[in-house]
DNA sequence: CTTCTCGTACTACACGTGTAGAATGGCTTT
DNA sequence: AAAGCCATTCTACACGTGTAGTACGAGAAG
């Protein structure tokens, strides 16, 4: 529980389809990276390959191929990135961090209310 | 103004001393990150002619040797890179990314209140 | 003047990543 | 059985990054 899991956009996208699937052979893989990026099917292998010795994936034989599943959650790899993208931006200063977010971004009023809203149940239930 | 700004942890590392000082030699940089992380004078140099290769950084005759200051502002490189990571990881729902940092990190009861009165600050001023 | 020091410019090397071709070996389809 | 198709494994290569040694040239110190 230690691990620096951080993943390229590349990782994501094959991470996202193993997700979606929760199990998927290479040429599932594949099928989506093509369509999105012509990515060739020995670059997936490649990748997956990779992947595995990462430890991020694991995979398991089944009938002449491999499936291949993650071994790390989505959420775990966006709690892991958007903390380390705290710290290493803003000393770990979540605070920081979201004014940062409502400073520069563009964010529309509804979104503006919905995370209000957001911090208000976490206020209430959060009473010490 | 397209530039996908994404740098190290190192390379913010160098940064901020630059940012810090406005302008500094190679031996401030040094002097800074050889505390920090025992980092040889060389290994800087490197780090900085890269930083300008990647136009990042320019320098400056200064005497005898160079002085470098950086071409991109720490804010710059922090909206940069936290959509980067937004649009990455919540295809750019920012608000997405704020309600995600409210319910995984441990955020303090004060910056939850922060927060809040940051939001509100913007509901007001924000009114279309 | 000789020597020490130190920044600059090059070179180097390991490792991760994006990307894929070649070879191989087993199903599938004639 | 012969011919294809396709996943698996290897190999490869360019590029960025972390990290630093070597060689060199010019002040600083003696």
């Amino acid at each position: 529980m230690d691990d620096t899991l951080d993943l390229t956009e590349l990782q994501l996208a094959v991470m996202r389809v193993l997700w979606d699937r929760r199990e998927a052979p290479v040429a599932d893989v594949h099928e989506v990276l093509h369509r999105e990026r012509g990515l060739a099917l020995t670059t997936i292998a490649t990748l997956l390959t990779r992947l595995e010795k990462a430890g991020l994936v694991a995979r398991r034989p089944h009938g002449r191929h491999f499936v291949y599943r993650p071994l790390v959650s989505e959420e775990e790899v966006r709690r892991s990135m958007v903390s380390g993208l705290a710290e290493r931006l803003f000393h770990g200063d979540v605070a920081a961090l979201v004014s940062h977010l409502l400073r520069e971004r563009e964010i529309a009023p509804d979104d503006l209310a919905r995370v209000r809203r957001l911090i208000e149940d976490r206020e209430q239930s959060g009473e010490s």
